[in-house]
DNA sequence: GCAGTGACGGATA
DNA sequence: GTATCCGCCACTG
């Protein structure tokens, strides 16, 4: 609120993120560049991070579930505590090590595929 | 108003 | 095949 300043066209765009982060299911995770994609903005891969950025508004956001390109968990460093990220993962049943998704390309989630674009 | 930065990704060298 | 650069769009200093 005091924080975020989104004109009408970017809550739009973040709506879109969160509900398509909602719909990733337990034990999966996908990628930023995916989740662009699906939105029309795959140029854009840094907005999807930017939105996320904004998740802390937004208690049932799942944004574990979404790490970068190669699996990593770039993000983990914007959770409360750090470390809960990689602790939901696993708790889904995601192993991660060292900080990235292992065997991502099983996990992999992709919005425009699952749920046919 | 300009320059730097960022939860990324693809392209080029 | 690996390493580096650039582009995307918005925010912050």
């Amino acid at each position: 609120m005091s924080v975020i300043k989104l004109s009408e066209e970017n809550a739009d765009f973040f709506e879109r993120v969160y509900a398509v982060v909602k719909l990733i299911p337990e034990g999966r995770a996908t990628s930023y560049g995916a989740i662009a994609n699906y939105l029309g903005a795959k140029r854009s891969a840094r907005m999807v991070g930017w939105a996320m950025n904004a998740v802390h508004n937004r208690p049932d956001i799942p944004a574990h579930r979404v790490v970068n390109r190669m699996g990593m968990l770039s993000g983990k460093m914007h959770f409360n505590p750090p470390e809960a990220m990689e602790q939901k993962l696993a708790k889904e049943g995601i192993k991660v090590e060292n900080d990235q998704i292992v065997d991502f390309k099983t996990v992999n989630w992709d919005p425009a595929t699952e749920l046919g674009w």
